[in-house]
DNA sequence: GTCAGTCGGTTAGCATCGCTAAGCAACTGA
DNA sequence: TCAGTTGCTTAGCGATGCTAACCGACTGAC
């Protein structure tokens, strides 16, 4: 995992939103407005990783922080237009060489790749 | 990957290793002495990188570095038995979380990572 | 034989990303 | 009402990745 890590990472250096940034900014699009904690325990982060991360796609206007109006401890982030459009343009970026790697396999493999990353999500939820 | 990887990681955390260095450890156990760059481009890392990492591991006299008698470039990096013992003991304590996990799931659902496993490696080396 | 170019490895220095410890403000309950 | 908890942030450290630049050892063309 870490080899493939690394290799996939050099696909995408010239990229200008970082790996765990852009998976924040998935995880806003799928489950809509989240706080800080949340957020920070769906990525397996301690809660100061993920505030450094969201101050960073805040201050790249990405998305917005808000006070949520019934506790005043709490924050909800959530995307801006901005960060849905830069979202769909990473998205399509980052598609391309693993695509295309993916695409040489065989329906099978891509399923054992597909069962594989879901029982990996299993475990890292335990 | 990056979320098992970090959860992964929890369970390591009191180990006086680091995941590269182990890494490291472990190719030098199953392939023998191995120069720098090679161990670099088997972990998709560049260099630099390995040089720092082999260096740690010298300095932890866990390995030796013994230049090439016949080109004076290269530099040839071995286990020491330090290094073996350290290895083996490291092996056995990773083995605790992760084998737990393992052992809950279905037989299939172990060979379906298994071939993931070998599909990433491919992969990484593309 | 020599000297320019290449190669393997390292050093220097930077960015990112993870963490823990500690602080602050808001909430909660005895 | 006030002590304790909770959510988030700030401060600061360590590990890990990189590129740029350097050095000594090799190689090949002349």
């Amino acid at each position: 995992m870490a080899r493939a890590s690394r290799r996939l990472r050099r696909e995408r250096s010239s990229e200008d939103i970082t790996d765990g940034q852009y998976a924040v900014l998935a995880v806003l699009d799928r489950r809509g407005p989240s706080s800080p904690s949340a957020l920070a325990e769906h990525e397996r982060v301690s809660p100061p990783s993920m505030t450094r991360t969201v101050a960073c796609l805040a201050s790249s206007g990405l998305v917005v922080r808000a006070g949520d109006p019934d506790d005043g401890r709490r924050a909800l982030v959530d995307l801006t237009d901005a960060g849905r459009h830069h979202l769909a343009d990473t998205r399509r970026a980052r598609s391309g060489w693993l695509a295309a790697r993916l695409a040489e396999l065989e329906p099978s493999q891509r399923a054992t790749l597909a069962e594989a990353a879901a029982l990996l999500t299993a475990l890292a939820e335990r």
